[in-house]
DNA sequence: TATTGTTATACTCTATAACTATA
DNA sequence: TATAGTTATAGAGTATAACAATA
């Protein structure tokens, strides 16, 4: 699991870096699209990043002009973030690599396996436990 | 697939570190094991290292006594690696650990599902070049 | 006084290239 | 001159803590 996992995650990076991007900033893309105006922190908690590593990638997609930062007028410390329309733009290439992306790492599995492997690979990742456990 | 590869090799470092090892500690003492005898740079290249960087890992796991160099009389710029009895008792702990870790990542599987889910993954790996993994 | 975001700082990991000792 | 290994150095990525603005 682990091999395959780091082959698909160095794929993936290598896929993204066609867009100027990395794994990380697509994942954020992602996640201020799912519902957009919510703080750099609160997503930052989400992704698992402190707050001092969510400037740079904000200031890096900021720059590249996919999202932009408005200050919350109901409280002027938070910084929401909100998709611009080359963003948007961005993230229709975003399913497109990532459509091109599974299909790639399937490419020798049948129709019926890949949907069992896929019920295999939830199955194990439903008992993620937070506690890595003595066993 | 790149999620719970990660999840994995998450989970895998931490048990790894209780030993006082990291993952690529572990690859270089399984290596050496495979073959004692080879020289730094070559498993460096097997590992995909640079020469640099195989100075400070042979460095950590000498310091630890797992290991040790030897100068290949023949060719006295060889530093050839060999495993210590510590080193190999280590290794021991090892596939402990290494077999506790597949029993927690599959847990929540049957018998006949994680034979699939090996076929299926093993499938899906042989359809790439090979490349130096990381485990 | 607490919280959001930013900046400063230090630490780790890394690759590259200079260097040594052998060949 | 070439090769095995080492050391020096500089760059990227990171976490932590100090800081400014706002609440």
């Amino acid at each position: 699991m682990s091999q395959v996992g780091a082959y698909a995650s160095r794929l993936w990076r290598e896929r993204t870096e066609s867009l100027g991007l990395d794994p990380r900033h697509v994942t954020l893309l992602r996640l201020v699209a799912d519902e957009e105006g919510r703080s750099q922190l609160a997503l930052g908690r989400q992704m698992g990043l402190p707050p001092s590593r969510m400037v740079a990638f904000v200031d890096q997609l900021e720059k590249l002009a996919l999202l932009e930062r408005r200050l919350n007028p109901n409280d002027r410390r938070m910084r929401n973030l909100y998709l611009t329309d080359a963003g948007r733009a961005t993230l229709e290439d975003v399913k497109e690599l990532s459509a091109a992306h599974e299909r790639h790492m399937t490419r020798g599995l049948s129709q019926p396996e890949i949907k069992e492997l896929t019920r295999l690979l939830s199955k194990v990742a439903s008992e993620r436990a937070p506690d890595p456990g003595t066993n």
